[in-house]
DNA sequence: AATTATTATCGTAATATTGCGATATAACAA
DNA sequence: TTGTTATATCGCAATATTACGATAATAATT
C-alpha cells in the first residue's frame, strides 16, 4: 500500500514521526550541517557543495523549511536560509523528552 | 529515481540520517513507547494494542532490531522483545551531539 | 526592455516504503 | 504425531520518496 495509517496513531507519535523523517535523509543532514559550518545565510553554493541537482537541493530545503528547520529570508535575488535556533531547540528537547520517557529494562 | 545517493555523503551523515529515518514513522514510536509502558517484554498483544496486521509489527520490529534498539530473546513459544538501554543511550548521545554541534545564528 | 542570476515548481522516471494475506517456521501441548 | 500458538518471511499492490531536466518566477543589472 505504502500510505502510513496515520489515523490510527496519536497526534503526538505523527508529530515526533515526522520529525524523524524529515531529519532522516542523508542530504538534509548534510544542509544543516553546511549552514551550521558557515555560521552564515547560504544561497546556490549548497549546490555545488552537496552536489546533488539545484531541484532537488531546493525540494530538500523546502522540508526542511516544512517543520520550521530553516528560516529563509530575501537577500538581493537570492534566497538566505538559516537555521531557526529557537524551532531548533524546541524540536531537540522533543526528541529528548522522547528518549527520556520512552526507555525501559526488562531483559 | 527515488534511490539516496548515499556515496556523496559520509558515513556519519548516512548513519545519523539512517537512525532517524528507523524512527520516523509512528508505528514505530509507537511500538517503543508500549515496550516502554509496559516495563516488560512484549509479544504478538503488540499487534492488538497497535491494530496493524501481524506481518506489518513484524516487519516494524525487524526495522526496530535492525539498528540494535530492539533485543529479542526467545521465550517459550513467543519471542521477548525489550528496549536495549545500552544502544537506546548511545543513540540519543549521537543524535544530541548532531543537534549541539550544528547550531547557528546569522539571521 | 532585455539580460543575467538565483530559487521554485512541474512533470516524470526510478526506487523505497507501507501494509497485508498467505505461507513458512518454531516451540510447546495433547 | 497432530494441533495450537507465535513470529518471520514471501510476494504483491498501492503510495511515497528521491532525483533531475525543463521551465517559471523573481530580482538585480545593463
Amino acid at each position: 500500500m505504502g500510505i502510513t495509517k496515520t489515523q490510527i496513531f496519536d497526534q503526538q507519535q505523527n508529530e515526533l514521526a515526522h520529525f524523524f523523517k524529515i531529519l532522516g535523509h542523508p542530504a538534509r543532514i548534510a544542509i544543516l550541517q553546511y549552514i551550521s559550518k558557515q555560521n552564515a545565510c547560504i544561497c546556490n553554493d549548497l549546490v555545488e557543495e552537496i552536489g546533488l541537482a539545484q531541484a532537488t537541493i531546493s525540494q530538500h530545503l523546502k522540508e526542511l523549511k516544512s517543520i520550521g528547520l530553516l528560516k529563509g529570508e530575501i537577500e538581493g535575488k537570492s534566497i538566505c536560509y538559516c537555521i531557526d535556533i529557537d524551532r531548533w531547540n524546541e524540536i531537540q528537547e522533543n526528541l529528548n523528552t522522547f528518549f527520556n520517557t520512552t526507555k525501559t529494562n526488562c531483559c
